[in-house]
Parts: C-alpha cells; structure tokens; sequence
RNA sequence: GGAGACGUCGCAUAGUUCGGCCUAGUGCACCACCCUGCUAAGGUGGAGUGCCCUUUACAGGGCACCGUGGGUUCAAAUCCCACCGUCUCCGCCA
C-alpha cells in the first residue's frame, strides 16, 4: 500500500510514477477524493459516538424511574450512530479499494516504459563460441539421464518434469552452494510452507495482477506460493521489529508453483518455465533509508553466484511498467543461453520500500519511540531453471558436461558430467 | 474425525457468574525523578496500537481496539453466532 500521507502531500510524484508505469493516472485524483470523504464521514461518525458514549453513562447514573424516558431518548441517538457508523465504513472500504490500485512509486532513474524499454547496466562474460553444434538443455539433459519431461507429463501434464539421477543431485547442489553463500553474508536459512493463507498472499501484493498465475486451493481457502518470498514476507506480520542490529536478512528455500496461465505456447520445451521448481530465495528486512544499499548488496550475491558458475550475463534495470506493483525498482540478472541466442532471466530482485511492509503491517520503532513501515527487499539465489544455463554453457561436443570448479564441492567433486547414452 | 478447555494492555494474571461503578485492576519487567553509603531496597510519576480533529511546532482533544468478524442492546471484555489459533484426551494414518 502507499503511504497515504505521501498521497496527501505529494500527489503529483505519484502521479509521475503511474504514468512512468503506464498505470491509471485517475486512480490518484479519485484516492485523494476518496480520502477526504472518509475523513468526514470518520469525524461526523466520531462526534456522534462521543455524544453516545456520554448518554450512556447518564442512562448508567440515573435513578430508575427516570432510566424508561432517557433510554427512548437514547434509542434515537442510537440509531444516529449506527447510521454514521456505517456511512464511516463505507467510505473506509472505497478508500481503501482505490489505494490499492495504486501501485508502489517508482524509484527515481527506473526506466519508464514497458517491458522492452529497460536499461542494460552491464555484462560480464562474453556469449561462449562453439566450434560444434550445440545442443540445447533438454537434449543434453536427456543424454545425462537428468531431465524427463514424458513422465512428468504422464503424471502430472505439460510443464512437469522429473529430475533424475545427475539432475536431481545438480538441483540440490546448486541450492546448497545457494546456502553457504547466503551463510557467509548473514542470512538466517528458512524453510518455509508453500501453502499460505489469502491475507498473506494478498499482503504481498500477488492477488492483484497476477491472480490468475496463482494456484488455489478452494477446500482450504490456501494458496500455493509461486516464491518463498510470500512465506518470508508474511513471517514478520504484524510485528514491530528490532533493526537495532542491523537488517534481519532471511534465505528460503522452497518449492514454487505457478499456473503459467498467460504463457501458452512459449517456452514449452525443457524447464525453463514450469509450473513446479525449487528456489533459494534472499528475503531482508530493513531500515526505508538503507534499502537501495541493500537491493545492490543482493544483486552483488547474485552476480558472485552467476560469475562462480562461469556464466556470461547482463543486468539490467527493469522498466517501470513491467515492475510489478509491490516494488519500486528492479534489476534481473539474464544469463546468456547459447541455443537461444538470448539472455534468459535467471535472478530478479526487487526494492519493495515499505509497500510491502504497510500493507502486511511490519514496523520498527523511529528514534522518536513512533512506529514506522520498515522496507522489504527480495532476491533469487538459485532456482531449477539455472540448470539450463549450466548445462548449454558447459557442454563439450561429445554431450558430456564441464561442472563449474565452484559447484564441485556439493557434487562430491565430480568434474564432469558424462552421457549415459 | 470425536470430546473438552482456553485466547485480556511486553510477560504473568484479575475481571466474564448477574451487561452499566472497567476511561480494564494487580504483580514482574521497563523509563524518568526522588530517597538511601553499598552489587540492593523504598517512594513518586510515566508508559500500548491505529485512526480522526485542532496546531508552524510543542502539545491537546476525540474515537476505536480484551484472538478475528458479525449479531442482540440505550449500553458488550462480559450475552448469542461463525471463524482462526493453542492445549488435553480418544480414534485414524504414518
């Protein structure tokens, strides 16, 4: 949610902002509307409840044969306040639906635009040059006896899989050396449910836009997370939390589901968008003014994860309308896919201010003992679909794969992955 | 799945019988000050969250909050309903 006082004081920057994202510019002028008209209604309802309140204790304090004329005189008044309680109520209700169309202002610089128009901010690596023909992640993945998408579709439909043998044990390392990482910058490891309740969800912002990408369980009102950043952010709910020491700083692992629902016919082929996969997610909690410190102390994790891999990449800044409504600023991390002849998404992480954390509810205490929203930032570590980079960037021409000396450690030292057929 | 108990201002508790004297009492912890010659005790005061109004600010006033949401009533921590959560026992599954 924004700050409604920011809307009150500075309507025009987030105006900017949602034009910046090519989102409703009117929704601002019909917030503030909607606040003023719930300020009235609040203060007329409030007037009338004071008036009540001290009635009551008449009708409490008088004797009783006066109690049957003041209790009439009181129904009137009761019925007053009923009436200005729910007028209050409703106006409450419209305010808050507008605001919450409105989403996070933007960070100044964010490209504005859609999704085309980002700003790359650098590459690192140069696109590997082939001197054979090579072949893409699931043909590798099939000769390695890692990937199997028939069975996954027999059991479970298009977009399932199965990870076997070298590939299950490629997925677990790549999200233990996620792990250490996380470890050595001071994350404190969750493992989190995947399985949430609606106001968690919708506290993070993921029943707005992207509903129908979200799976629901109707029988138990629960939702299946498509991050574990849901998990994460709703840990701390309705708290008031101690920065004192710094940020707390949180790595969870989980598996994610998605619906895939507007992807139809792209990226059918392989892993590279599922509806199930594993993810070591970056979750921090911190002080509004550290938190663009922050979101480049987590891209750096990234990129020291992406480089120990030996992978080439770009990082761009993600444009303000593809930004999604919770954050304010982006970056995505694109590795280099060679039979794509493109960078693919590997890594997003995502500034989400203290949007994230109004709406949720998650406070510290200012120097001056008032609470305040903290700022919420995420970021990937690690998830299944790096696999696909891993292995087309690595490959030799005889299908067998090169382990990145970095990810050695987690596959008992195993140099290199040989076909098994 | 069945039966039952419980959910109160940081923690622990009182209050719910019988609705109004609860702007929720008490203890501990906390903060400020006072007193005291001793690693402590005592005294006084303060202190929750959200929102609304007035104000440049300091501050002041008001409304709401006793797990959550409804309902009954002039009036609800207290009565009724639903939901959520915790605990105990039984059953079932691993």
């Amino acid at each position: 949610m924004i700050d409604p006082v920011l809307l009150r004081t500075n309507p025009d920057l987030i105006k900017r902002s949602q034009e910046a994202r090519g989102a409703s510019v009117a929704a601002v002028d019909d917030a503030l509307a909607a606040d003023a008209e719930r300020r009235a209604s609040i203060t007329a309802f409030e007037a009338l409840r004071a008036e009540q309140n001290q009635f009551g204790k008449k009708v409490a304090a008088a004797p009783k044969d006066e109690k049957k004329a003041l209790v009439a005189e009181a129904q009137t008044l009761a019925a007053q306040v009923k009436a200005a309680g729910a007028t209050a109520t409703d106006a409450e209700e419209r305010f808050a639906q507008v605001v919450r169309t409105i989403a996070n202002p933007v960070i100044e610089g964010v490209p504005a635009g859609g999704e085309d128009n980002f700003v790359t901010l650098r590459t690192h690596g140069q696109p590997r040059e082939f001197d054979f023909e090579p072949r893409d992640h699931l043909e590798l993945g099939e000769m390695l006896g890692a990937i199997d998408m028939a069975r996954g579709a027999k059991v479970s439909g298009a977009r399932f899989y199965f990870l076997r043998g070298i590939g299950a044990r490629l997925e677990l390392a790549l999200m233990n050396m996620a792990l250490d990482k996380a470890l050595g910058a001071g994350f404190t490891p969750l493992i989190t449910p995947t399985l949430v309740r609606p106001e968690i969800m919708d506290g993070t912002g993921f029943l707005g836009e992207h509903a129908d990408e979200i799976y629901y369980l109707p029988a138990d009102d629960l939702y299946l997370t498509g991050t574990s950043e849901v998990a994460l952010a709703g840990y701390h709910a309705d708290e008031i939390l101690d920065l004192e020491g710094g940020p707390l700083r949180y790595a969870g692992w989980s598996t994610c589901y998605r619906r895939e629902a507007g992807s139809g016919g792209k990226d059918t082929r392989g892993i590279i968008r599922v509806h199930q996969f594993n993810k070591l997610e970056m979750f921090t909690y911190v002080l509004p003014e550290d938190a663009e410190a922050e979101h480049e102390r987590l891209v750096g994790l990234q990129e020291e994860m992406l480089q120990a891999l030996g992978l080439s990449y770009r990082v761009i800044d993600v444009a303000a309308g593809d930004l999604g409504s919770s954050a304010a600023r982006k970056f995505d991390i694109e590795a280099w896919v060679p039979t794509q002849g493109a960078y693919r998404e590997l890594t997003s992480t995502s500034n989400c201010t203290t949007y994230q954390a109004r709406r949720l509810d998650i406070r510290y205490r200012t120097e001056s003992g008032k609470t305040s929203p903290v700022a919420t930032l995420n970021g990937t570590l690690a998830t299944t679909r790096w696999i696909v980079a891993i292995l087309e960037t690595h490959q030799q021409a005889d299908g067998s794969v090169i382990v990145p000396e970095a990810l050695r450690p987690w596959l008992g030292g195993l140099e290199r992955l040989e076909p098994i057929r």
